[in-house]
DNA sequence: AACATTTGCAACCGCTTCCAT
DNA sequence: TATGGAAGCGGTTGCAAATGT
């Protein structure tokens, strides 16, 4: 039993839009708003056409201040920083570029930024980058929620995208210290004042700590997770992505060393509430933390291995294994 | 000039999320 | 807490225009 329609198909126009149609949607919406309720307004407008039509021809073409047109250089970079970071989240992307609609910069990336993009490496510094394997090496966590397709390789160093986001708007958080100054999985102390990142644009990103005495930086992937649903199972968000994990407590990290120049990829149960912190499945890179930030160099490299993880997966999704799904180019146990 | 192919973009589809009840 | 309906979102499709042969 699928859902039901959102509107009597049989019964409303479809297809391009004429003038007429358009001055008699804006003209009511400017008159009256939407109402909060797009299914009711085609009617009340006197238009034979579905709700979600009439929102979308609103939302894309008609309501006011929408740019259209050539995208600048400014814009091309943030598209591409955004993507590099959080993936295709047009509406999120959409929201930093002012006038700009979702399916807009959709369009634009998937038909010429892309494309602008593979071309835009220089040979020389292609041949640096090796070809991503299909399979994590063996020493990277098997039961992580980070994987194949998110990580970089280059020549033996493997890497996580992390947030090229500033340290400033930055708010106290106790977080847990240990197998952050340590390589050990000992715990220690919590009493570090990490600061956890607080821009909104950045809730969606890994959560950036940062400690100012030491001047140390920690990303960390997702949340701590609080169970909820009759199952059992959890969800998180990671790069604003849905996680689903069945033990309480556990979060996929990846920590930043800028002082060891290394970084750890992995999960840990950092709910002090249920024992303390507990870290398995970590995984140290070679990769200098600096290295993976801000660099256009990076987001080319990023860019590329999403574009081709998200190319040779099946529209983005495909199964590999048991309790394992790839979503646009990341992978997560459940 | 005619036809084939590619490109760009508006619109649609269906799934997920949100929110009121 | 569960449920249903509407909004929001991202992927995909369809088609006209542009370009190539």
């Amino acid at each position: 039993m699928g859902r039901a329609p959102c509107c009597d198909k049989a019964n409303v126009k479809r297809g391009p839009w004429s003038p007429e149609e358009d001055s008699k949607l804006k003209e009511y919406i400017e008159k009256h708003g939407t109402g909060g309720n797009w299914i009711a307004l085609p009617q009340k407008a006197g238009l034979k056409r579905c709700g979600k039509s009439c929102r979308l021809r609103w939302l894309n073409y008609l309501r006011p201040n929408i740019k259209h047109g050539e995208f600048s250089d400014e814009e091309d970079r943030i598209i591409c920083s955004l993507y590099a970071n959080i993936g295709s989240r047009w509406s999120i992307i959409a929201a930093q570029l002012p006038g700009r609609t979702d399916n807009d910069i959709k369009n634009y990336w998937n038909t010429k930024l892309k494309r602008k993009l593979m071309g835009l490496l220089p040979a020389s510094h292609q041949r640096s980058i090796a070809p991503y394997p299909q399979t994590p090496p063996s020493s990277f966590p098997s039961h992580s929620s980070l994987s194949s397709s998110i990580y970089c390789s280059n020549n033996s160093h493997y890497y996580i995208p992390a947030p090229t986001v500033s340290l400033a708007c930055l708010e106290p958080m106790a977080v847990p210290s240990s197998n952050y100054t340590n390589t050990s999985s000992t715990t220690s102390s919590t009493s570090l004042p990490f600061y956890q990142n607080q821009d909104p644009l950045v809730s969606v990103s890994p959560i950036q700590y940062y400690h100012p005495t030491t001047d140390t930086s920690m990303f960390v992937f997702g949340s701590e997770a609080s169970c909820s649903s009759s199952d059992g199972s959890c969800s998180q968000v990671s790069l604003g992505r849905e996680i689903k994990q069945e033990e309480m407590g556990f979060q996929n990290f990846m920590f930043g060393d800028q002082h060891m120049n290394k970084f750890m990829v992995g999960q840990g149960n950092i709910n002090h509430d249920h024992g303390g912190e507990e870290y398995v499945n970590q995984y140290w890179g070679e990769k200098p933390f600096f290295e993976m930030q801000t660099a256009l160099d990076y987001d080319l490299e990023v860019i590329k291995n999403l574009i081709s993880s998200n190319s040779s997966s099946n529209n983005g999704y495909s199964s590999i294994g048991e309790n394992k799904t790839v979503e646009k180019g990341l992978y997560y146990n459940y």
